[in-house]
This record gives structure tokens, C-alpha cells and sequence, in this order.
DNA sequence: ATTAGACAAACGAACGTTCGTTCGTCTGTC
DNA sequence: GACAGACGAACGAACGTTCGTTTGTCTAAT
């Protein structure tokens, strides 16, 4: 036996590779067939619609980058000690789940009502966690008083949601420079 | 008579309108004649494909960005007043022009690959503006000399480019607040 | 002033293809 | 012999596009 059977993951890791390439609308079910090797038809084994394809890719998206929030914000120490671990948690995420964070953040806009709905909750709870690092950080007088979080905070997932734009593992940055070189940037542009 | 005929700019506009909205492949040629109050099959007296719409839309907004770049570094003074310059255009281009902004920034994935070689060319002319204004500030003292320009211009262009995403006119922040937190913030993290 | 002709804009039917999806059948494994 | 995985034919709908035709407007010749 040479190939492995096909399981519902499977599929739904391939339908992150290639949404993420290029996009709900852009992928048809038989792309996503010869992705794995089947027929267009048969994925209707594993899954109940294509939507739901989308569903669970952006799903386990949030659910990344909720954990590395909720894990980033029990770090000990100061507002930048954890803001730090929330940039080195985000980039970590992205970095090691290309697909899904792509997919979570782009392709967003092709869900249904209630779990577009429920993305946008989810995104902003994602980032009330760098606002609060932040306004912490503003409050104990680490960070310039003049800083309003809501902006900083966008501005900082700005830079970090468009990493997956840009960068490339083997490049002229690995991941640890690229880590400092944002938290520096960040930092410098708080204090 | 109530109303005007279409022009081929009409339907250039419509298709901006649409691909920013809903993607490129998320909008038919039917879809784009309701837009205009016409029969996706009238939309061929004005275009010869819908490749050729999105052509024409990206296109248009490469050079709206390209022209703001070469009037900023045009400004006299210092770098940091050229790089204002920069920031104040490129956040006037993508106001004033969301649905082109967001199609080139978004749709040319779905370019054929002529047209997206060109377009990765423009944006990388485009970026090297910002790249040379930054080394500038670094040689003549006014910026930190440990900054990168590379990576200086690409987290300047990361918080410019997701304006487009979160911004609503008539938020809390109107454009001249925008272009003043967005200066700041990048400011301090060059000095 | 009237008319004929040219022209662009839009229609609406139709084309071949692809889409997402369903279903009955077959194949291999526990 | 149950059951999951995959097949392959088929479905109706939607896709981008073509084409012959109609409409309305502007111009030039009468």
C-alpha cells in the first residue's frame, strides 16, 4: 500500500492550501479532488459543502492565534514582556500555519452571515489583548502616555497580519530576527 | 431622459466597485451589469473580457500610487518631511480611491502572469521610494543608523495598506487625525 | 426642414464549459 | 458482512462569451 487513506483533515488541510493560494472562489471541489489525489465527487465522503470547507479552515485559524493570545497574555513581568509574547506568538502562528492564517485572514469575506459574524468577534477579541497589553503598558508609564491603544493596537497587527504578504522562511530574515526586528520597530514606536 | 449611457470608464468604475467588494472570481459579468443596469452580455460593447477589467482597474491603481510617490519625493526639506509627504499621499490615494486601492492590493492574484509580473514591478518601485527616503533620514543623522530601509519601508507600507481594511470615514478619526497618528507612530520608530 | 445612413449601446437567445452537488455502485479492510 | 473511501455518471445552475438584432441619437445630404 502505497498512499494513506484520505481523512476529513486531510481534506480540510488541502482546502487551506489552496484557498490560501488562490481563494474560496478560485478553488473549485475538483481542484481540491486532484489536490488529493480523488475526484471532485468524492470529497462529499468527508464533507457536507464546500462552505463548510471554509468554515473549519477559518475556524482553526481563530483558534490558533485565540490560544497564542490567551498563552502570550499569562507571561510574568511587564506590559512589554507580554506584548512581546504576543508578537512572538502571532508570528509564530502565521509562520507555522501559512495556509489557515491566510485563509482566516483573507478569505474571511466568503462566509456565510453568522460565521463572518462570528470571525469579526473573534478578531476583535484577538486584538482587545494587544489593546490592554498596551494601555497597560501606557498606565504604568512603560510606554508614551500620549499612545492611544485602539490605534497602536491596529497598527501593530497591521504590520504582523501582513508578514504572510511578504516574507519568505530562507530569506534574508529567519524568524527570530524577524521577531526583533518588529518588536523593535513596535516598541520604539510606543515609547 | 433619465438616464446616461454607460461609457467604457462606467463600467471600469462598476468593476472596481464590484472586485473590491466581492473578488474577482466572486463577481460575474452578470453580476457587473445589474451593477449598471444592464445585461452581462451588454458589458462587451465596452470590454473584451473580464480579465481585461481587472486589468485595467489594477492598472489604474498602480498609477495613482506611482504619480503620489513622484510628487512626495519631490518635497523640499528634510527626509522626514519627504516621508510625510509619502504617508499623507498614499493615505489620500487609498481614500479617495477604495475600490481601485483595494482591487490592486487584493485582486492581482488573478491577473495573468504578464500583467502580475508588472504589477509586483510597480509595487516594488513603489516601495523603493519609501526605501530611499528612509536611508536618507539614516545617513543625514535624522533616523536611528541602526534602521533597516527594507524593512523600515515594508512596515511603514503594512500599516498604510490595512487602512483600507478597518477604516471608516466618519469614525472617530478623520483623515488629517489618520495621517497624524500614522506619522507619529512611524516616526518614533525610525528615531 | 426632412430624411437616409452610420454608429454606439443594449438586448436576449444561445453556445460550450464549469460549477457544486447527488447518487448508485464498487473495492478493499477490519 | 459491515462499513468507509472512492468512483463515475449525472443533475441543474451558473459561468464567460458570441451573435444577430433592435434601439436611439447624431450627421450629412437632400
Amino acid at each position: 500500500m502505497v498512499t494513506t487513506k484520505n481523512s476529513r483533515a486531510d481534506v480540510i488541510a488541502a482546502a487551506g492550501r489552496l484557498f490560501s493560494q488562490k481563494g474560496y472562489h478560485g478553488t473549485s471541489m475538483r481542484d481540491l479532488g486532484r489536490e488529493l489525489g480523488l475526484l471532485g465527487s468524492s470529497l462529499y465522503a468527508h464533507v457536507d459543502s464546500k462552505q463548510d470547507l471554509l468554515v473549519e479552515v477559518v475556524e482553526a485559524g481563530g483558534q490558533l492565534f485565540q490560544a497564542s493570545a490567551d498563552a502570550a497574555i499569562q507571561v510574568e513581568g511587564s506590559a512589554e514582556a507580554r506584548l512581546r509574547a504576543l508578537i512572538d506568538g502571532h508570528i509564530e502562528v502565521v509562520l507555522e500555519n501559512v495556509d489557515v492564517a491566510r485563509t482566516f485572514l483573507n478569505e474571511a469575506r466568503d462566509l456565510d452571515h453568522e460565521h463572518r459574524e462570528k470571525v469579526l468577534k473573534a478578531r476583535d477579541a484577538y486584538e482587545s489583548a494587544f489593546r490592554a497589553v498596551i494601555a497597560e503598558g501606557r498606565d504604568d508609564g512603560s510606554f508614551r502616555d500620549d499612545v492611544d491603544p485602539k490605534t497602536a493596537a491596529i497598527f501593530i497587527l497591521s504590520i504582523l497580519n501582513a508578514i504572510e504578504r511578504w516574507y519568505r522562511p530562507g530569506g534574508r530574515l529567519d524568524r527570530a530576527r524577524l521577531v526583533d526586528e518588529v518588536t523593535a520597530f513596535v516598541e520604539s514606536g510606543l515609547t
